[in-house]
DNA sequence: GTAGAAGCTAACATCGATGTCAGGTTCAAG
DNA sequence: CTTGAACCTGACATCGATGTTAGCTTCTAC
């Protein structure tokens, strides 16, 4: 498919797919003319792309450690180096770390809520 | 106390608190000379702000739930307008799509992790 | 009063994914 | 062949919190 119908499929914009592109992400064959041809796998590779930009991580972490990703052609391609491993615990630590900092947001905003919609403030009452 | 003590106690920049009372977000009383004073009820303050911020919120959304935050000194000092409310669920709904995100990619690097580290690839086999 | 630490303001830089625009080429259907 | 849609590259803009620097002032302890 070519660059329009994989934005389409994807919700991702033509412009971040050729970024992702350029990135190393995603690769494409040509048209003789230039023109980008994506095979079916790319919007599933898209989706995992954007899974990984949603948590935080770099582009250039993302090239790394997409090879190693069970993808939908099969198994890992690679396996990640004890380096890359490391790394990546460290970004899971990183990502536990954005959830308890989100779920203590999500109480604050909960009470804010809470006591704008069900409890008049006592001068009120 | 002063902007470098609060800083040293947050943990947040200089730089930062002062960008907070730019935003609105923190005030202080000046000195004659103009150094910025600081309440002790102002570290609570930041710490509230920083939780605010991880969660992804702009300090212009801060600003409004601020005053509606139940402070140090007490209860909030204000309510929350039904407008501000439908904002505040909004972000809620934001912050829920952002944990489910940082969960499912918790779980790829996992995978990866318990690939590389566990089990050689299949090819192997 | 004087030296050095700490503060002040203002301005500019940064990071990174994405938006947007310009000017040109290719593709597909008539 | 022609036309309009789709695509190409390249460059510049954006957002927002924070870093950094410069040049100056205030504070504190001697």
């Amino acid at each position: 498919m070519r660059i329009g119908e994989l934005a389409r499929r994807t919700g991702v914009s033509e412009r971040s797919l050729r970024y992702y592109e350029q990135q190393g992400l995603l690769v494409a064959r040509r048209t003789a003319g230039g023109h980008r041809e994506y095979p079916e796998a790319a919007v599933d590779r898209v989706v995992h792309i954007q899974e990984l930009f949603a948590a935080g991580l770099h582009s250039r972490t993302i090239y790394k450690i997409l090879p190693c990703m069970r993808d939908s052609d099969g198994g890992p391609s690679e396996t990640a180096t004890p380096l890359l491993v490391e790394e990546l615990a460290a970004e899971r630590e990183r990502i536990d770390r954005t959830i308890d900092d989100l779920l203590r947001s999500r109480e604050v905003l909960d009470e804010v809520i809470a006591t704008a919609s069900g409890q008049p403030p006592a001068e009120a009452a």
